[in-house]
RNA sequence: GGGAGUUUAGCUCAGUUGGGAGAGCAUCUGCCUUACAAGCAGGAGGUCAUAGGUUCGAGCCCUAUAACUCCCACCA
């Protein structure tokens, strides 16, 4: 092997290898159990960023996992078109060459889009492959191709047809950049700094004003009334009467409504139902007009008089500036507000009244609320389920058209002649009434999230009932960040719901947001971004799977910083010598393979196959809980603290022997680094692939291998409990040492007292770990009055002074021990003195503080034996 | 305004039904010991945010408070 492991040299070509083999693929035929994750779609135009190397992670190791415990696994991978978000780019791109999308016309513009897939998609799908993800290639969807397409559109006639789909003209947030209605949650709010301008109203046939408070002056041309709240003592006697709008000259009245707040601004709000939410519902509660005043492209329409033309912040500075020289204007005041803003492009939103479809939620919600409550669907961590109960009860009727060009366009057709409405699985050609053949399409297009919501089943072939709809659906497992759950996790549930009659998933991990070294969001703007393909060159992509996955907390958001990938390299490289060792010496000697059961054993092999199989039992706990950041922990303390630290110490004695315990050790590391790289192989495929490979006896891949189980018969719990104890003595004589400022290159004699069969079978393992340079048992006789020794109750081992011990420094840390072990006996006697604890408390805890209590008054006594001789 | 989360070593975070405070990094000391100096061995470092309560026993359960983060709703 080489000194160390180049993740260039093997990562491709191990890729490459595997998908040949077609481990990746899932087999709708086959008897096994099936276990399937569908991917997440990332925007086919976007490159790899950090969340999505974090999600492909979590899931490839879940898969890998599920594939090597004999599950028929599916990890089914796809792209998202992401129709407003590229088309926000794409026109972006043709303004560049002055062009709008207006002046070519639709089907050239789709064909702009066309080429920006071409040019750009794909490219995130190569980077995923250099993650390693070992998803079903050939079940590769888009939310736009040909099938996706039958299974929206099956969808659209489903609900269209149980009258869940319906137009309506209401008041929606619009975006007057994109030029298209957005849904409720594609609005992000943002802190604006503003004015709230005080404009005084004339009472009508009066010389007395009213004044009213307002941050969006030029909606006033649609004002239609003043509303003040019925309990405002000030206003009462104003109710009914009417104020008259100025410039436009128009008299309107004054409302009693209790949604205004009497202590905010004067206690009266203008009303204007056209481009307020709130004001569109008071307008409705009080059967007052619509008038519309702000054009779909940001403009003042006719109703804003000499200001039709003119952008709407443009016309409210010049209206400002009039209604001053009026005389009209009491004051202005610096306000701070929340304006919403479009998620795709960012410009302020204006509301807008506008004629849309919809899809009517109430229903859909409570079946969706039914099967989280009832635990059909589980969320991982538990507590998003608040967040998506709140959001389901509360949820408004879903705005799906969008007035974009691209993406699924909305497959309503009217008759040209007797205005019919049709909607078919296809393209009508003529109306089914009259008979028509002048059809029109409705230009709109679908939200993007509409095809989204169907993918976990719209991937498996739905509307035809596949062979993989039956093997594979419902789903096993989502995996997302909790940022989607309204935009898509919810949407996926009551789709699902409807559609196949079954839950998308029984299951919903939602991890949390990679943040960088300070807890900042990562973005463009902070140029605090960390290219994950740029980790993978430096580090490889075990590193990068490593190093995101350590230490995170499911549904927590976590940090990532170039340390911890070069930590992650230390550990793989860590892992790399240690095969080395492994590897190496099985190559140097004439090795065969003999089950475990038939060797006899070290004290150090029983103690190590013990801690394996604690280990494969606490590892395959937390891959079924899906908790892979604690998977990581585990396995690296197994393999660093616990094989390399000790284990393979001890087997040193051994293998630079030639005796039969050479074979035995031999066979015990190789049969436990195998274990090792099978448990690690779902985090990190390509260094465990690579070093597998190199193994005696090792099958075609690592990939395809059985996950470790538990085995009983390897398990040795007395000695294991022996082991540790020697362990903690050893550590406690290195830390005499240290002590006594012994050089970690000055080895010394060893005298060991024990009555342990196995203790004393573990000489030679006690020297190599504890530095020694000739070790003996305890004889009858033996003079150790110039040792110091480290104790416990199973084994004391002395070391003789004469050269290096200081008596007074020997006092001092007798005396710091006896310290300790007197502090250890007042602890143990509290507790058992408390009549309470030795009541109520277990009985295994009672007896076992018990326990402690002799055995640290055995050691007290030996140390005052101790110090009493070298006084 | 409503809700959720976080608060544990200098930093990043674990802490599984309540039973002696843990890891990694950083730091200090000593070691190139034939897998690994990307390493080995050892050490130092904590009123578990604060105040109460429940309990024989609380980092963990309950109540209040504070700070930070996020989500939802959006008041003219």
């Amino acid at each position: 092997m080489e000194k160390s492991f180049e993740p260039k040299k093997f990562e491709s070509e191990i890729y490459k290898n595997w998908m040949e083999k077609g481990y990746f693929k899932a087999d709708e035929n086959s008897t096994k159990k099936p276990f399937t994750i569908v991917m997440p779609p990332p925007n086919i135009t976007s490159k790899l960023h950090i969340g999505h190397a974090y999600g492909i992670s979590i899931m490839d190791s879940i898969i890998r996992y599920k594939r090597m415990k004999g599950f028929e696994a599916l990890l089914l991978p796809g792209t998202d078109h992401a129709a407003l978000a590229t088309e926000v780019k794409v026109v972006e791109r043709l303004a560049e060459k002055g062009v709008k999308k207006e002046d070519i016309g639709r089907e050239a513009f789709q064909l702009e889009m066309q080429k920006w897939y071409d040019e750009y998609g794909g490219l995130i799908l190569s980077q995923f492959k250099k993650v390693g993800i070992s998803c079903d290639w050939n079940r590769l969807a888009f939310t736009l191709d040909e099938e996706r397409s039958k299974s929206v559109r099956q969808s659209f006639y489903d609900l269209y047809n149980k009258g869940l789909i319906y137009q309506g003209s209401r008041i929606t947030n619009w975006c007057t950049c994109c030029k298209t209605a957005l849904s409720d949650i594609e609005v992000d709010y943002q802190t604006d700094k503003g004015h709230i301008w005080h404009i005084k109203y004339p009472i009508e046939n009066s010389n007395k004003f009213i004044v009213v408070a307002t941050t969006r002056p030029e909606t006033m041309f649609g004002d239609v009334a003043v509303a003040v709240n019925p309990k405002d003592k000030r206003y009462k006697k104003l109710i009914g009467t009417n104020v008259i709008l100025p410039i436009v000259n128009k008299p309107i009245p004054i409302i009693a409504d209790s949604y205004v707040d009497i202590s905010f601004g004067t206690g009266m709000v203008k009303i204007t139902p056209a481009h307020d939410p709130n004001d569109y519902e008071i307008g409705k509660r009080h059967n007052l007009p619509l008038i519309n005043v702000i054009n779909l492209d940001g403009t003042m329409n006719e109703n804003a008089g000499k200001y039709c033309g003119m952008k709407s912040l443009d016309c409210r500075e010049e209206l400002v500036k009039e209604l001053t020289s009026l005389n009209l204007m009491e004051k202005i005041e610096n306000y701070s507000h929340n304006v919403g803003h479009c998620q795709r492009c960012h410009s302020a939103l204006e509301p807008i009244v506008t004629k849309q479809w919809y899809v009517k939620m109430d229903g859909l919600a409570k079946k969706a609320i039914e099967k989280v409550k009832d635990g059909t669907i589980k969320f991982h961590p538990k507590r998003f389920e608040k967040i998506y109960f709140h959001w389901m009860e509360n949820i408004k009727d879903w705005c799906i058209s969008r007035q974009l060009w691209s993406g699924h366009r909305i497959p309503v057709f009217t008759c040209s002649k007797c205005g019919a409405e049709i909607v078919e699985l296809t393209d009508p050609t003529k109306c089914p009434k009259c008979g028509c053949t002048n059809l029109v399409q409705d230009p709109d297009s679908l939200d993007t999230w509409f095809s989204s919501a169907l993918w976990p089943f719209s991937t498996l072939g739905w509307p035809n009932q596949t062979k993989s709809m039956e093997k594979f659906y419902p789903t096993d497992l989502m995996v997302t960040a909790y940022d989607i759950i309204f935009f898509w996790v919810a949407r996926m549930i009551f789709s699902g719901l409807e559609y196949t009659g079954k839950e998308p998933f029984k299951d919903v991990l939602l991890h949390g947001l990679i943040r960088d070294e300070l807890g900042r969001k990562m973005s463009k703007s902070l140029g605090n971004g960390i290219d994950p393909i740029d980790i993978i060159e430096k580090y490889g992509a075990d590193s990068l799977r490593f190093a995101l996955l350590t230490g995170t907390g499911v549904g927590m958001d976590s940090r990532f910083s170039y340390d911890k990938a070069e930590n992650a390299s230390n550990f793989i490289n860590k892992l790399w010598n240690a095969s080395r060792y492994v590897v190496e010496n099985v190559n140097k000697t004439k090795f065969e393979t003999i089950p475990l059961t038939q060797l006899k054993l070290s004290l150090a092999d029983k103690w190590i196959l013990t801690e394996l199989n604690n280990t494969i039992a606490t590892i395959t706990k937390l891959y079924d809980k899906y908790d892979v950041g604690m998977v990581c922990n585990a396995i690296y303390d197994f393999i660093w603290n616990k094989y390399c630290d000790w284990y393979i110490e001890a087997t040193k004695p051994s293998l630079f022997g030639d005796d039969e315990s050479k074979l035995t050790a031999l066979n015990v590391l190789v049969y436990v680094l195998d274990k090792i790289l099978k448990m690690l192989h779902p985090i990190m495929p390509f260094v465990t692939e690579t070093i597998y490979r190199e193994l005696p006896n090792a099958n075609e891949s690592i990939m395809i291998s059985s996950f470790p189980e538990v085995n009983k018969e390897l398990s040795f719990a007395s000695s294991f409990k022996t082991m540790q104890e020697v362990m903690l003595v050893i550590k406690n004589l290195r830390n005499v040492r240290k002590e006594m400022n012994v050089a970690d290159n000055v080895k010394t004699n060893l005298i060991i007292e024990t009555h342990n069969r196995e203790i004393k079978n573990s000489l030679e393992i006690i020297k190599k770990l504890a530095n020694g340079k000739e070790v003996s048992l305890l004889k009858d006789g033996t003079d150790v009055s110039n040792c110091t020794v480290v104790v416990s109750d199973l084994i004391k081992i002395y070391i003789p002074t004469t050269d290096m011990i200081n008596p007074e420094k020997e006092l001092e840390r007798l005396n710091a021990e006896l310290a300790k072990t007197e502090a250890e006996i007042v602890r143990a006697e509290k507790m058992l003195n408390n009549a309470g604890f030795v009541a109520r408390a277990p009985k295994q805890l009672v007896e076992s503080e018990k326990e402690k209590l002799v055995k640290y008054t055995e050691i007290k006594e030996n140390l005052l034996k101790m110090i009493a001789k070298l006084k």
